[in-house]
DNA sequence: TATTTATTTGAAATTTAATTTCTTTTTTCT
DNA sequence: AGAAAAAAGAAATTAAATTTCAAATAAATA
């Protein structure tokens, strides 16, 4: 289903001169049209219903209701506001709240993300013999499958909290360096970019911040939204950590379909040992 | 704008037995209802247009047209397959496609999940001196993620794949245990519930599927969504993990209301900590 | 258990909204 | 300028939604 405003706004030239009035009316107030009835919204627009009839069998197999119906699905309200999570509120509530929270981030991040910035780090990736992955506390978990993910398609990921022994790793060459961390500003990860940078090894870095040290201090950031939740409530906030998670699989995919045929047998064979000797 | 599948999900039960049928079939299918007529939906449901109507009052001021414009709001193409991601897709499209997907996840999520479940595991975590959490390949990612957040709230978590470890830690009286494991099937766990239920030792399970093994060896199972993804091209797939942790949250969300100033209290101290030693 | 009362339900009547028809007005093209 | 075509609105029609009311069912009371 193809956007009805995209398409009214391409479409407008070619109306009649009463009948761009209507359309103009609809792109200017989506949100209002929506709860109109076609008397109405002729009155506002200064037609006659008739008008908007045929406008809206030209926008819709459905008339004049199919046009709302069709606005409603598109336009929906940001009501990112009153989504805060709060202590007071009931569990159903809070679902709710949470539903639109992680929806909103990871559309954000769909839209802070830069494509070519992931299939470049595919393709490091994929040039690197060794992969590092680093991150702590909440990141650790997306470090987790971040390895977890690769080791699958045949792509082994060293993944550990011991600093020590990445920045041993790294100074071997055809290395990568993965570090996540939301804020950008762990001082541990910077150390390593250092580490990395003194070696000619590429760091791709996950976070929210783009300005960040961290980032200042990377070849490739992946950045992703962070919809800064309650700090009294929540910490390790999960809308963040499900962006991080996100990213990962984006990434993930990206580098499995460069080479799909190949790294799909490889994921068969991973599922295949599994079934075969623990279950 | 509240969901109004969600709250017609919650109302359900306070609702005439035609109007149940009726509300039962827009459950089942939003999209379709949204092209009928009230009429048409009447016959559909095997009610008379009246009772259609009567409904429609109770879930829209703006009746049952309202009704249609709603549902077209939050039922933005359930075309499922249509969203199945595939290897040919460029990023663009599989960043639109997961977007959708990871939305309907969470909000079936919250259709399944009950939330007096809930409220009880974080009942019994509350009351245990010992909390374990136990899962492997991607669930393990989530028994992290458990043990993570409950930490920093002062509730300590073993999580580790030491199943024998586990094993004698349940013994102990006041312990909990927590499995998770997607598919429900998973040996290990199973074990685990054994040796706890023969030692009085409560077993909260996360998992899709509610008749699973696991589920029925368990004393409350958090059902999530699991929109199983194209098989070939994602063991792990990421919609299931986000749900998973979304569980998670929920439950920790739960668990932290219950003695919200005093865990808060304890959250601002774990933030300090880090913030005073390690940056 | 029988009887009354309240609730639920669908058929029919009514109202409201959408659509079509038809006439008038405006525009376009000789 | 005048004829033809297109556009627009008023009024008529049709379709959909809603309300009313009587019958049926369920619940409560004696």
């Amino acid at each position: 289903m193809k956007s009805i405003l995209f398409s009214i706004h391409n479409q407008i030239s070619s109306f009649s001169k009463s009948e761009q009035k209507v359309a103009q009316f609809i792109l200017d107030h989506p949100q209002e049209v929506i709860t109109m009835n076609a008397d109405t919204l002729a009155n506002k627009a200064g037609v006659s219903a008739a008008t908007v009839v045929r406008l809206a069998k030209i926008l819709s197999t459905e008339g004049f209701p199919g046009v709302k119906i069709q606005l409603s699905a598109e336009t929906k309200v940001d009501d990112s506001l009153y989504t805060e999570v709060d202590p007071k509120d009931p569990l159903n509530v809070v679902k709710q709240k949470m539903e639109f929270r992680i929806g909103h981030t990871i559309e954000q991040t769909n839209v802070t993300l830069k494509d070519k910035d992931v299939k470049r780090a595919a393709q490091f990736i994929e040039n690197a013999d060794d992969v590092y992955a680093y991150g702590l506390g909440a990141s650790s978990i997306v470090a987790a499958d971040f390895q977890q993910k690769f080791i699958r398609v045949g792509k082994p990921v060293i993944q550990t909290m011991d600093t020590h022994l990445i920045a041993t790793g790294i100074v071997q060459p055809k290395t990568v360096l993965v570090l996540i961390s939301n804020t950008g500003e762990t001082v541990e990860s910077q150390k390593l970019a250092e580490v990395a940078h003194g070696h000619a090894v590429p760091v791709i870095t996950i976070t929210h911040d783009k300005k960040s040290p961290l980032a200042k201090k990377s070849d490739i950031v992946l950045v992703h939204d962070d919809s800064e939740e309650n700090e009294k409530l929540r910490t390790a906030a999960t809308t963040s950590l499900m962006a991080q998670l996100y990213v990962v699989d984006l990434l993930y995919y990206s580098y499995l379909t460069m080479n799909f045929d190949e790294n799909a047998l490889k994921l068969r064979e991973s599922r295949d040992v599994i079934r075969k000797y623990f279950k």
